[in-house]
Formats: structure tokens, C-alpha cells, sequence
DNA sequence: TTGAAACTGAACCATATGGTTCAGTATAGA
DNA sequence: TCTATACTGAACCATATGGTTCAGTTTCAA
């Protein structure tokens, strides 16, 4: 029974997860590039770096658009908000669990009583 | 040539980059958990959901600590701080470089009969 | 003391990832 | 027209990932 089934967020994540994305995205947040620029730049070859940038463009963090020879790449529509978002709110139920109630009485249950106590609150999800 | 190579961020977005993951860790944030407890929720063998715990583990998101048979996972010490800034430095960035295409814009249109700089967003350069 | 529960590790599998080389095609420019 | 540039796609390679099964080991509890 699982609650979320955000895979959307999978593609976003993965894209960032590699340093040399990273550096594409600092990159081109800087100014547009063509495939050659961040080939050299990244010191790899052409057809790696088209692969970097399909990925980041699968992701929706790059866009591109090819004239004449030369595809010039740029940011993407993905700003992350809601990436950022799914931290935040992961943040927010962790303290709202660690700030509540709930953590002294758990914490006193702890050091006496039976420890399938705390693991029964986690069962009827 | 590359100016960041901070690979310490793969671990954690890499981390983050499947469902059952940020599954896991939303669990987590409201309730510790054995393993057990996770891989039937999440409907996966106890070996699987252990290496998905294995990688929150190795990216600092989530500890375990045995006692006796069960291996309790709770929150770890990475709170995606350092994560969440280079978001917000790469959007800050990327802000800046069309804030100040912008300021350019307004500079040469001074005289009014201005229509919408940012919506030539990405088309310059 | 004995059996079940909870975990662990090795081995396996299919697919994905991060690169490469090589052989093209298309275009810019002399 | 000719050539170098810029990209593209297929093929290949090594390793990683996301799962599984199976065969243990430890520990709890009756």
C-alpha cells in the first residue's frame, strides 16, 4: 500500500545524481551552449555529451534546438520546484515528528516497555 | 577544465532517484522501521528492500542500528541541505543571467512600448 | 530445546548507465 | 565544388542497479 507513486520525480533526480550533469546545468545557467562547447569544456567526446544532454532533456532541465549544423542547448522548463518541494515537505514531517508530543512519550515508552510499541504505530499505513 | 567535482552529491540524488526510496524515507520521517516492516509495505523481499536501505544508508539519508534480531532504520544525519542550495544556487544563477537581460532590455526600451522582456526568455545569445 | 522470525550474503538475472569508436549525414564557408 | 565542422546513430564495453532465490546465522519465545 503505497502512498506516493511519484515516478516523475525519478528522471529529475537520476539527471542530477552524475557530477558532469551538474556541471552542464551550472553551465548552461550561465550561458547557452552548443554540444561542442560542453564536450570540450567536459573534456568527452561528442556523442557522450549528446548522451549527457539527453538525459538532462528527458528530465525537462534542458532544452535544445538545432540550427544549421550546430544544436545549441539551454535551461530547461524543469526549475526543480517541485523537487525542492518534496524535500521541503520530507523535512517538515521529520521535525513536525521529532518536535511533537509524540517524541517524549515515545522516547519514555522506550527505556522500559516492550519495544513492539513503537513498531505497531507503523503497521495500519 | 571542470570547475566542481563534488561528487559527494551523486550518493544522495542518486538516492533520492527511485520511488520506493523516497518512500522509504518518507516512512521514515513519520516512524522508525525494521526491515521487515518496509519490505511489507513496500511489497519487496527483505533482501531487496535491504540494499534499497544499503544505498539510503551509504548516501547518509537513513542509519540502522541492530538489537537483537531487528535492525531498526531510522532518519539519518543528511538533511539535503547541501542539496537543496545547489538547487537554489543553480536557479540564482540562471536568475542573475536574465535579471540582468533584462536590465539591458529596459535600458535600450527606456522608452516605454515594452512588451514582456521575459518572454523572450532562452531566445537570445 | 526447538522452531519460527529476522536478517544477511552470495549468486544470479535483466536492464540501465556512462562512456567509447566508427561510420555516416548535413551544413557552412572558402 | 570541395572540405572541414557539427552532429547523429549504431555498436560495443564495463560496471551499476533493482530486483530475485536460496542457503545460511542469530535471536526470540514457547
Amino acid at each position: 500500500m503505497v502512498q506516493f507513486q511519484q515516478t516523475h520525480f525519478n528522471a529529475p533526480f537520476a539527471a542530477l545524481a552524475d557530477t558532469t550533469r551538474r556541471g552542464v546545468l551550472e553551465q548552461l545557467a550561465r550561458a547557452d551552449a552548443s554540444i561542442t562547447d560542453l564536450a570540450n569544456h567536459f573534456d568527452m567526446t561528442l556523442t557522450g555529451m549528446k548522451k549527457h544532454v539527453g538525459v538532462l532533456e528527458l528530465a525537462g532541465l534542458v532544452t535544445t534546438e538545432k540550427v544549421g549544423r550546430v544544436r545549441t542547448c539551454r535551461i530547461g522548463p524543469c526549475r526543480l520546484d517541485e523537487e525542492m518541494e518534496w524535500i521541503s515537505r520530507y523535512r517538515a514531517v521529520w521535525d513536525a515528528r521529532f518536535d511533537s508530543l509524540d517524541r517524549v512519550v515515545a522516547e519514555l515508552k522506550r527505556k522500559d516497555t516492550l519495544p513492539a510499541a513503537r513498531r505497531n504505530r507503523g503497521r495500519h499505513e
